[in-house]
DNA sequence: TGTCCACTGGAACGTACGGCTT
DNA sequence: AAGCCGTACGTTCCAGTGGACA
């Protein structure tokens, strides 16, 4: 009993320390909400295309389009989560629901172990030929007998990496399957991903179209104030908190994912500084740190290589801005190769791996023609000089290469 | 008006690796 | 054990090209 007092001390001094949070979860983008206000059309639909399953029928293939945090998602997993209680309701039989996430998952083969891994058949990642584990997921599938619903998640970055080909299986697997049916629910942040696929597959996937519009600033404002309700404690959120989180997340394509971020952090802020309130300047501040912990996680995360080219353009840019050609860099990293004793790789390959750096959002490049003076890409780092160098010279690998950096401040 | 630079970017292929089947 | 398979990372080869300059 004794100890439990101590214990029981910092259990409540922790507890009555939630001045500011009520339920932070609510925040998360994984949290899926009661209300998802201004998307009544979108639900509409998908429940409407799905509702066939409470009737024993097979619903329509669907495809989503939106940019990120547009509710895409949310919409999806709220409609199948009701689905699903209705079905338990009327005692019917659930449909099984295969969620894949192919911005992770991005391989035929692992979209289809994953496959199997949702119907509960283990399959080893790596070692067995494609159509292998496709046989053992038809096998499996008819063995359970029902309905799949299989939700693609960022379909368009699948169908970029690894092609159409799972997409095209899986659009014809009813015609092989006698008890059970599979339906499609693909997820798109591209509009023009349809272009990459095989017209045959694009048919049949888009059976149904659903178009999810960026939030305004207003719709996003509802979206948080109701969030805010259940996340936080009443009268914490400080005059325009809401306001702000909502105008500086429209204006990037009303992203209501980062909306959400904004206003978590801003809140994990003002507890930090044992605030009463969650200001402005917090929500200011959690603008910057968002931005800056994203990028610090995507460069620690980068392969020897594409650091070094990063650290190429990096020396590039302090020594004359912004107007860096692929050239250049391509003859400072092999100076710098050459310091580290490590072996070069090809001027084709960093050609990649700049577009690379492009795609994670870390430089900004454009093919331009100099004419006479051939054709080349120009490239700018995006993110601040202080995040790149922090980065970089954490790096115990890339220790040497501070001479080539003139004065380290800034 | 055509030339020709300094690349770009597609395609095919090589190698190392973990891991399967038989 | 041998022989495949998929993935990651890279190479080699090469046709293609926008536009400043002669």
């Amino acid at each position: 009993m004794k100890k439990n007092s101590t214990l029981d001390g910092i259990f409540e001094s922790y507890l009555s320390n939630e001045k500011i949070f009520k339920n932070r979860n609510v925040l998360r983008p994984s949290y899926v909400p009661e209300k998802l206000p201004h998307r009544g059309d979108q639900i509409k639909r998908v429940g409407v295309i799905l509702a066939s399953t409470l009737k024993g029928g097979i619903p329509s293939n669907v495809l989503c389009y939106g940019k990120t945090g547009t509710g895409k998602t949310a919409v999806v997993k709220y409609v199948l989560k009701h689905l699903s209680e209705k079905s338990r309701e009327l005692s019917i039989k659930e449909p099984i629901i295969g969620y894949i996430n192919c911005g992770i998952v991005d391989t035929n083969y692992r979209v289809l172990a994953q496959l199997n891994k949702s119907i509960g058949i283990d399959v080893p990642f790596t070692g067995l030929p494609t159509d292998e584990i496709y046989r053992r997921f038809v096998e499996g599938l008819e063995k359970r007998g029902s309905l799949m619903i299989i939700v693609l998640d960022e379909i368009d970055m699948l169908v970029k990496k690894s092609g159409d080909s799972v997409l095209y299986d899986l659009t014809r697997i009813n015609s092989t399957l006698e008890n059970a049916k599979v339906s499609l629910i693909g997820i798109s942040n591209d509009l023009k991903f349809k272009e990459y696929l095989d017209p045959r597959v694009l048919s049949s996937l888009g059976e149904e179209e659903i178009v999810f519009p960026p939030y305004t600033a207003s719709e996003l404002k509802d979206i948080l104030s109701e969030r805010a309700k259940e996340a936080f404690q009443d009268a914490t959120l400080g005059p325009g908190v809401i306001n702000l989180c909502a105008a500086l997340a429209a204006r990037e394509h009303g992203d209501a994912r980062r909306a959400l971020d904004l206003l978590r952090v801003a809140g994990e802020l003002a507890e930090r500084e044992n605030a009463e309130k969650v200001t402005e300047e917090h929500v200011r501040k959690a603008k910057s740190q968002i931005e800056s912990d994203i990028v610090t996680e995507t460069l620690k995360k980068l392969p020897l290589q594409s650091k070094l080219v990063l650290y190429a353009i990096f020396v590039l840019t302090k020594q004359k801005g912004s107007n860096i050609i692929t050239g250049e860099v391509y003859s400072t990293y092999i100076d710098m190769c050459q310091d580290l004793n490590i072996e070069p790789v090809t001027q084709r390959r960093v050609s990649d791996l700049i577009n690379e750096l492009d795609m994670l959002g870390v430089i900004n490049s454009s093919v331009i023609s100099k004419g006479r003076y051939g054709r080349s890409k120009k490239i700018k780092l995006t993110v601040p000089k202080k995040i790149v160098w922090d980065i970089l010279e954490e790096d115990y690998r890339l220790k040497k290469l501070s001479k080539y950096v003139s004065n380290n401040k800034e």
